[in-house]
RNA sequence: GGCGCGUUCGUCUAGCGGCCCAGGACAUCGCCCUCUCAAGGCGGAGAUCGCGGGUUCGAAUCCCGCACGCGCUACCA
């Protein structure tokens, strides 16, 4: 029997990072086993339904590397894909139910479900289904309501009034659940449509899937999914609860812990790769010590006995620091170069004329892979290749060391760029001797004579190493802007 | 209220009876390197393994209580 998961996220909105890890796991538990990874929607919630989400959902596992092989958009041989294409199967499901005497209809209100509700609150008993329409009284009479105030029915499970059902999780064991405590939950709404503990099982078992990896908020409802597989002659699949992922301050990851969408980690120029390599580390891990760890390492050795029980915080520092050591260590210099260049292309000034050059940039790629952690950092870095027009103040310009010097900064500057002037092979080694032997003849400390022509030459403070930047930028623009430099300070 | 799940450095984790007075990584601190910023190297601090009982020659690891946190308790998933 092949292994065959499946993510099935509900169609509410942008993909969030605790479900895309769920998706990451399933996808790498098929691909350990040889197995195929499906795709379903289950938009069995008609009110909470958002039309982009599963465009979103698919450009997610898109982008992360995470590939189905059966899906809404790729079809399949059990499509269709989507829950709300599936209504008759559902629907088939609770008759035979309803016929075998598994399950009954109830016509209760919504506003009397609530009333029930409210009162055992205040009785403090557990809430719960009064099973009102159970008997066959109670259902004559609700119906009988029903029908007059045009209303139809749910159809609900009718769950053992007594007894133990054994759910053996393949992450947590075995636990045994008191059927005393279990009411009686709706299967099929009013409307039609399932609720999920119905559609899961019946797309499983027609998906042939084997396996089910779902957030451990199910734990609770995995006792009704129980005897939903007994009533229907199902076996049930092994079934494993994964951890959540929490946010920095132990709550669930929501939009309050700033980005939580792969989409926002995308913008801010972390790598796919990277992301992916890091939320297969939450909740799961190969030994004590690797972290960075390659996709087609992870389907080898991927397997449930080796994820945790207890939630992670989703830690964005740690995050941060992978995504730097892939981008200085383990994507190949010309795909960053296209990653750099796209980058610029993007974000530098739209004064600036485009398509950026590919090959200026992969002299630069070198310069700044090791200094920057995300994307987003490119352009400040190496801006100043690309265009003539600085801004930089004068203060900037003087520094710490020439603070109360400005005439000592602009003899320096005239003099560097005399000395570039001089420079007989344009190689940043022979720029940097010769600026030393500059600073030495002017009686400056070298750092200091550097700093000043840094920001004369990029116009930033902070910048990839001067004498190699220097060296791309070539002779003429280095001499320019050392004279813009000095006609600032005049 | 009921039911359930979880509990090892700030964070992610290793650990499945002796190798652990607990290892790695991020973050943090210090030193080195250094033209800025990074990267890198070296080193430090950081966990009474939630608490209390057992079992055992021996427990982070097994058992039982308790505590705390979280989840579920919808015609949402």
């Amino acid at each position: 029997m092949t292994v065959r998961t499946r993510y099935a996220p509900s169609p509410t909105g942008i993909p969030h990072l605790g479900n895309l890890r769920t998706a990451l796991f399933d996808y790498l538990l098929a691909r350990h086993f040889g197995g195929q990874f499906v795709l379903r929607i289950e938009d069995t919630d008609q009110t909470r339904y958002s039309p982009e989400a599963v465009g979103g959902l698919i450009e997610s596992l898109r982008w992360l590397g995470i590939e189905h092989d059966e899906g809404p958009d790729v079809g399949g041989p059990y499509a269709p894909y989507t829950q709300s294409e599936r209504l008759d199967l559902y629907r088939a499901a609770a008759e035979r139910l309803l016929a075998q005497g598994d399950a009954y209809e109830c016509w209760c209100s919504s506003q009397r479900l609530d009333e029930v509700r409210a009162d055992q609150q205040r009785r403090k008993v557990p809430p719960g289904y009064d099973r009102r329409c159970r008997d066959e009284a109670g259902q004559a009479a609700a119906r009988k309501e029903a029908e007059d105030e045009g209303r139809g029915c749910v159809v609900r499970f009718k769950t053992p009034l007594a007894g133990e059902v054994a759910f053996a999780d393949a992450i947590h064991g075995v636990t045994m659940f008191n059927l005393a405590t279990l009411d009686d939950f709706v299967m099929l709404k009013s409307d039609g449509f399932p609720t999920y503990h119905l559609a899961y099982i019946v797309d499983d078992e027609a998906m042939k899937i084997t396996h089910v990896l779902r957030g451990d908020e199910w734990i609770p409802s995995a006792p009704r999914h129980m005897l939903i597989y007994r009533a229907l002659g199902i076996e049930p699949p092994v079934i494993a609860h994964v951890p959540r992922v929490l946010g920095p301050d132990g709550a669930k990851l929501s939009k309050r812990h700033g980005a939580t969408s792969v989409f926002e980690y995308r913008d801010q120029g972390y790598l796919p790769e990277a992301l992916f390599n890091f939320l297969g580390l939450v909740g799961w891990s190969l030994d004590d010590k690797t972290e960075i760890i390659s996709k087609a390492q992870f389907i080898e050795h991927f397997t449930l006995d080796r994820v945790v029980k207890s939630p992670a915080v989703f830690n964005v520092e740690k995050l941060q620091w992978m995504n730097g050591v892939y981008i200085r260590e383990v994507v190949p210099a010309d795909q960053l170069v296209e990653l750099f260049a796209e980058r610029l292309d993007r974000d530098l000034s739209p004064s600036i004329p485009r398509p950026i050059d590919r090959g200026l940039v992969a002299r630069i790629a070198p310069l700044i892979r090791e200094r920057i952690k995300v994307l987003a950092e490119v352009p400040d870095y190496c801006d100043f290749f690309f265009t003539d027009d600085l801004h930089y103040s004068v203060e900037e310009l003087l520094g710490k060391a020439h603070k109360n010097d400005p005439s000592g900064a602009k003899a320096a500057l005239e003099a560097s760029a005399g000395a570039v002037g001089g420079v007989a092979t344009w190689t940043h080694d022979a720029l940097e001797a010769a600026f030393r032997a500059l600073a030495e003849s002017l009686g400056a400390k070298a750092g200091d004579l550097f700093s000043l022509v840094r920001v004369a030459v990029t116009g930033r403070r902070v910048t990839p190493p001067l004498f190699e930047s220097m060296e791309i930028l070539g002779k003429a623009r280095c001499e320019a802007r050392l004279r813009g430099a000095i006609a600032k300070l005049s």
